[in-house]
DNA sequence: TAATAATGTCTCGATTTCAAAATTAGTATA
DNA sequence: TATACTAATTTTGAAATCGAGACATTATTA
């Protein structure tokens, strides 16, 4: 554990932050433009491509706290972007389920989300993202 | 801009945003311990490592707008961890200088917080950790 | 020089998030 | 079966952030 390798360290995760940053920023841009914020288009873009799906699931898959879903999905579902139904085997159970509306805003959307990524990511070659793909899933994994 | 170009850039945003949730939660929650928030935390380590700044350039480097710069800079001054002083020169600016006990905090804090990132960070062998900054340099150029 | 523009900070209201407590429903135990 | 435990959601209050506007000061320019 040399003075240098900390160095690098903290360069890593100083450029870590920055690329993240960036990118997010750009995407969230995007996002905002057309209405939602990063955490809506995520709850939608779960339920478009995962299909219905309870409250509590939602939170674990994009990690957001019990009394966030509740704000989160009463937001869309004032846009009318998703509805609530009731579990009818577990009552506690409230599933939130894409609406015509919701998957028409996705189509739209989406592609286009897609793209503004891509054009970020394409400074870099195939084989480098290949590569950051890996290095970035160790870092990912390193601590769970 | 084939389709599998598309795809591995969307899973190089995913891994990306992985990496960075995943080491930020770690690093936050040790800053959290000792009574700070990421962006105290951040002003704070600014002030100690370039000096007195003027609150505009402290929003200018760590991204914050100027409303959220009062409200930090608040927080920390009610800490006692920094200090206003009016600028001779120009009446309009406020500098915020780190305090005795600010400097205290950082020197104690510090050292922990670069293990604890190097710590994640050496999941890398020190030629991989090279080739991640490298790359990750581009990306977040890549928008300015 | 006087008027106008730009700059730096703060205030205020709105948004988004979390964490803890409350509520309601289901499960297990004594 | 009553009683306590667990689970899912909502409510509530606090924290953090932003953006627009207010205000004082400085710079520019006509």
């Amino acid at each position: 554990m040399s003075k240098e390798s900390i160095e690098q360290s903290l360069k890593l995760f100083i450029v870590l932050s920055r690329a993240h940053r960036s990118i997010n920023d750009h995407v969230n841009t995007f996002i905002a433009a057309n209405g939602l914020n990063p955490t809506e288009f995520a709850v939608l873009e779960l339920l478009y491509h995962k299909g219905p799906q309870p409250l509590q699931q939602i939170g674990g898959k994009i990690l957001l706290a019990s009394g966030s879903i509740t704000y989160v999905v009463d937001k869309l579902e004032q846009k009318e972007y998703l509805v609530r139904e009731a579990c009818k085997k577990d009552r506690r159970v409230t599933f939130a389920t894409i609406t015509e509306k919701g998957k028409e805003f996705i189509e739209r959307i989406f592609p286009k989300h897609e793209e503004q990524i891509d054009q970020v990511m394409n400074v870099l070659t195939e084989e480098e993202k290949a590569t950051a793909i890996t290095l970035l899933k160790k870092l990912g994994l390193s601590l769970n």
